[in-house]
RNA sequence: GGGCCAUUAGCUCAGUUGGUUAGAGCGCAGUCCUGAUAAGACUGAGGUCUCUGGUUCGAGUCCAGAAUGGCCCA
């Protein structure tokens, strides 16, 4: 006996209860367990960053991760799973920084850095608890007992480790890099963070600003009026540190001359710009002022400003880079008056707006400070860190955004300003204190990833991505662009930079572990308990080597992205531990799985890292997942209100709803809209349908003390068993194929199409031989047939909806054989019997169905129901496809209630009066319309029985129950209940049929039949 | 400003190397079937396959450009 099934079904009950039964089982453990030895299937968890509560796409992902390590353990790998979580960064300060109220660097400084990080590492536990939940309640098998945490003091050893080998390799150095830094909170933005403040309509000036030419190189300009190049800015304060102008070498440059002077600007533009006054003289092409020489506007000579002049070098990989690329002060050069700057030629000059000619101040601007590897530039930084002017000028000592209309009046007083507006656009401010942002060259510690760029190109080769355009497209594009990472800053939760330098000659010196700082000379201020965080490991001085003066470390901490990158090593304490990792098929990965945004993130850090320690590849296959957006396309956000809470969906519908429409509804790498609809709309279609057909299989199985394997009568496939264990094991074939090449969406839409052709067509035409009173051949072999695809499905199903395919397993597998694995986990994934396949059944199959569907439309038209029984179907089919339709003639006959089938050869045959043809291509199918006395007295004993049977279920009968039947009507009434008695006694599990007046109290109904009168009465016989 | 992706019915998605009349599910209207079904069948309404060019005997499919949306980078 199998435990009765409820048609009534509560999926997250079910769930739970198999939740608890893995817990007590410990069957994920042992599902890994038990593939100890074979081969290593290694997955590397992402560790979602920890600040905040997991959503819906999260769960997203999880299900993918999830999915594909399933499968492949059922394939007999060895699949241990390791969960980890990415504790350190600023998303976690700012959330702290909000808690105690704190808004700046030196807010937090004077509450304290020991005290600030203590929070910050209980702030991050508080989440873990919630991902822990949620991830055991969706069904993700990964090992969250020993999970790798990115703060604890082994992984950042090990993180200290991969630093020190690249500074051992030359690849780590301090340098210069343009960041939107907030004066007012003394600190630079992430982008996420510059993103949350964009603010429109901002009104700022728009001015237009001569530069007058002082040495003309190459195209032979007018000299007998001074000739200036006119550029245009919206933000004046920047115009100190010009230091160039840039001009798109194929734009054509218009000459235009005045009363007093000569106007160079794009000949496009002019409309734009407006010179009224002025008249085009000539005309030179962008290259040719290329090289022009003019001068300065504020000569920082003169306001005491310091001019650094970069030089650009090339390194021995032939790379160029700016100097200085090392470590130490930033070289200076002194160049003598006249100071003179260069036109450059760029490809980010654009010609929609300003003047063509673009205004460079390598401080202030990243395609600014850029231009300085293409061209020898000089470097004036005359700004603070606060956003104050230094120097001497007329401006000095001001905020940046009061100097503007101070430095417009100077210019203008200079006549060099050519005209002055005000324009309204989109800028960035903080969006802690609203002070608007800067962009700000500041000092980075920098990794030269650009050495290794050549073999971060080849390596993609080997990586199979899903979907593949990413390859070559986001993530190639990436690498080709690849500029050296910036992985400093400037903050206190994180990965101390394990760098110290001498306070007094500038010597740096890198650390690899903890036992190499202990035995430093002079080695001092490490506490215990030991925590590599700050503000303890700045406590940590010793010796310098060279000068003998103190060594302390750096401030900075290290980018979260190189943490997680560097996961493959850290989480395993490696090489402190674990020496033979790389070795003993621990590394690489065979698969991960991460959103798209992870393109620059994660699936670059592991790629970087792992290129640059061991110059091998990190992982062989990525699915790269598409966002989730709302029902309406809209980006969830809380400000929108339009969050999606994955528990309420889950609570609702259950983790296999929700697994399942992850999986299938949408391709993995597209862009989604989820609502919950789509959910409810699984739920109905497809886990309730499989529920139906398995709950419909252990009623009749049970009342017929049905059991597998058991020896009896031998049972003899029908066609329609033949027909359906072929499909299923095409349906192995291909959801083996689909999941090998990492392709769940398509492996679970065939599933689903199984599972529909299973229950609308097989169940639905087998269901009389399961409800027919004598055990014979044929009923045993439906049941062997339905047992056996239940029980294949509930193996395929696994990597999907692991709780369903448990619970189908349970009481379909586990309760009869005590002796098969205890959980459908822990068996083989199905393997196709081929020969078993039979490709033309299943052609034939498809006519058959589609032959009825077309027969039923004629019913249809003809307006006669399904249920009165017509002498015969005419179908006219190819001559080749005749011979498929004898054999499978019953399924036609049953399913359109008719008596016979006859094969016509021409449609003239068919079209003939009296008859309803229906068609489609070459298929042609006709019912004829007219009805016998007879046929119509069968009709309405089978009107009758489904009357019988639809009051047996209201009066609440079981299913097995015998009754007796009482009725009443007019003569023909009378006579089809005699003439029918044996069929309707059978059908409705009658033992007896009674004319007469059904007793009161009964369960009794009145109809009227083809316009006869039957009053119909049902008891349950004791 | 640059790159990638998407755009097929009201909604969610299929649509193979270019080849009959572009499909499914949901939703809507109607009819039917049903002692497994919260289901199913049939019919109907609903498509300039985002647009504009091009290649071809033939384009939803290939090419070019544009629009809209999303993501990433500026």
């Amino acid at each position: 006996m199998f435990r009765p099934v409820d048609s009534k079904v509560n999926f997250p009950q079910v769930e739970e209860n198999i939740l608890s039964l893995w817990r007590n089982n410990r069957t994920f453990e042992r599902s890994v367990a038990n593939r100890q030895g074979a081969s290593r299937f290694v997955l590397y968890e992402g560790p979602p960053t920890a600040n905040g509560s997991p959503g819906i796409h999260h769960v997203l992902a999880r299900v993918f991760k999830d999915a594909i390590p399933r499968y492949k353990a059922m394939k007999g790998d060895y699949t241990p799973r390791i969960a980890g979580w990415d504790t350190h960064g600023l998303p976690i300060e700012l959330e702290v920084e909000k808690q105690l109220g704190l808004s700046s660097k030196t807010d937090i400084e004077k509450f304290g850095i020991d005290k600030f990080n203590a929070r910050c590492r209980e702030s991050v536990f508080g989440y873990l608890k919630e991902w822990e939940a949620m991830t055991e309640r969706i069904g993700f098998w990964v090992d969250l007992k020993h999970p790798y945490i990115t703060m604890n003091n082994s992984y950042i050893e090990t993180v200290w480790w991969a630093m020190k080998q690249m500074w051992d390799k030359g690849l780590v150095y301090q340098g210069y890099k343009v960041t939107p830094h907030c004066s007012r909170c003394g600190t630079s933005l992430s982008s996420h963070e510059v993103a949350l403040g964009y603010e429109n309509n901002v009104e700022d000036p728009s001015v237009y600003i001569k530069f007058k030419i002082v040495e003309d190189q190459r195209c032979a300009l007018p000299i007998d009026k001074p000739t200036y190049l006119l550029t245009w800015t919206t933000t004046p304060w920047t115009l100190p540190g010009n230091t160039a102008l840039a001009v798109a070498a194929d734009a054509e440059y218009a000459v235009a001359e005045g009363d007093s002077e000569y106007l160079i600007l794009a000949d496009v533009l002019l409309g734009v710009v407006g010179i009224d006054g002025y008249k085009v003289v000539g005309k030179v092409m962008g290259r040719d002022l290329v090289d022009t020489k003019y001068e300065p506007l504020f000569n920082p000579h003169k306001y005491g400003v310091e001019v650094r002049c970069p030089i650009v070098v090339k390194d021995a990989s032939g790379q160029l880079h700016w100097e200085p690329p090392g470590m130490g002060p930033p070289r200076v050069e002194h160049v003598s008056d006249p100071l003179k700057y260069p036109v450059i030629a760029a490809d980010f000059v654009s010609m929609e707006e300003g003047t063509g000619i673009v205004h460079v101040a390598p401080a202030f601007g990243e395609v600014d400070f850029n231009a300085q590897f293409d061209n020898p530039l000089c470097f004036v930084q005359p700004v603070d860190l606060q956003g104050i002017i230094t120097g001497t000028y007329p401006f000095s000592g001001k905020f940046v955004k009061e100097a503007d209309p101070l430095i417009l009046d100077d210019l203008k007083s200079r006549g060099l300003l050519f005209r002055s507006e005000k324009i309204r656009h989109t800028y960035p401010f903080c969006w802690r204190c609203e002070a608007p942002l800067l962009y700000y060259a500041k000092q980075t510690w920098y990794i030269r990833t650009t050495a290794v760029k050549e073999t971060l190109i080849a390596g993609n080769d080997e990586i199979n991505w899903y979907p593949e355009h990413i390859k070559y497209g986001r993530f190639g594009d990436w690498l080709e662009n690849n500029v050296d990472w910036a992985f400093s800053r400037e903050r206190y939760w994180g990965t101390p930079l394990p760098i110290w330098c001498c306070e007094s000659c500038g010597e740096l010196d890198c650390i690899s572990s903890v036992e190499e700082l202990k035995n430093k000379t002079g080695f001092s201020g490490l506490k215990e308990p030991l925590d590599l965080h700050r503000p303890f490991v700045d406590e940590v001085t010793y010796n310098c080597p060279k000068c003998k003066a103190e060594m302390r470390r750096v401030p900075e901490v290290i980018d979260c992205w190189f943490d997680s990158g560097a996961m493959p090593v850290a989480q395993w304490h490696y090489p402190f531990e674990n020496d033979t990792l790389l070795e003993d098929g621990r590394f690489p990965a065979d698969y991960i799985c991460e959103a798209v945004d992870q393109t620059r993130g994660w699936f670059y850090s592991l790629h970087a890292i792992s290129t640059l320690l061991f110059n091998r590849l990190c992982f062989r296959n990525v699915i790269c997942l598409g966002h989730i957006l709302d029902a309406k396309g809209e980006k969830m956000s809380k400000a929108k209100g339009n969050v999606v809470e994955p528990w309420a969906v889950i609570n609702k519908y259950g983790a296999d709803a929700l697994r399942w429409y992850c999986l299938t509804a949408s391709p993995p790498g597209n862009v989604r809209r989820f609502s919950e609809k789509l959910v409810a709309e699984i739920t109905r279609r497809f886990l309730l349908t499989l529920w139906n057909t398995y709950s419909f299989f252990v009623i009749y199985a049970n009342i017929d003390q049905f059991t597998p394997g058991a020896e009896g009568t031998p049972s003899e496939p029908s066609e329609l068993d033949k027909w359906v264990i072929s499909e299923l094991n095409q349906l192995i074939v291909d959801v083996d194929t689909a999941l090998g090449g990492y392709n769940p969406t398509e492996a679970g839409r065939k599933i689903e199409n199984f599972i529909n052709d299973l229950s609308n067509w097989y169940v639905r035409r087998s269901r009389r031989r399961f409800w027919k009173s004598e055990n014979d051949a044929d009923k045993l072999s439906a049941y062997n047939t339905l047992y056996e695809c239940l029980v294949t499905l509930s193996k395929l199903l696994a990597p999907f909806t692991p709780f369903l395919a448990e619970e189908l397993y349970q009481n379909l597998v586990v309760s009869a054989f005590p002796e098969a694995p205890d959980s459908v986990h822990m068996t083989d994934f199905p393997v196709a019997d081929k020969a078993r396949i039979d490709k033309q059944l299943a052609t034939e199959t498809r006519l058959v169905i589609k032959i009825s569907s077309l027969g039923r439309a004629a019913r249809s038209q003809a307006g006669i129901k399904v249920r009165q029984p017509l002498a015969k179907v005419m179908v006219k089919v190819p001559t080749r496809e005749q011979r498929s339709l004898v054999k499978l003639e019953p399924q036609i006959l049953e399913e359109l209630n008719v008596k016979k089938l006859e094969l016509v050869g021409s449609a003239a045959e068919l079209d003939k009066s009296g008859y309803e043809v229906s068609s489609e291509g070459s298929l042609e199918v006709a019912i004829p319309t007219e009805i016998s006395p007879e046929l119509a007295a069968e009709g309405t004993a089978r009107e009758i029985v489904h009357r019988i049977q639809t009051m047996r279920r209201s009066a609440g009968f079981d299913i097995a129950d015998y009754i007796v039947t009482y009725y009443q009507g007019e003569p023909s009434m009378k006579q089809v209940m005699e003439d029918f008695a044996d069929y309707i006694k059978q059908e409705t599990l009658s033992h007896k049929l009674i004319a007469g007046v059904p007793e009161k109290g009964l369960f009794r109904e009145s109809y009227k039949l083809g316009g006869y009168d039957i009053l119909l009465g049902v008891a349950k016989l004791n």
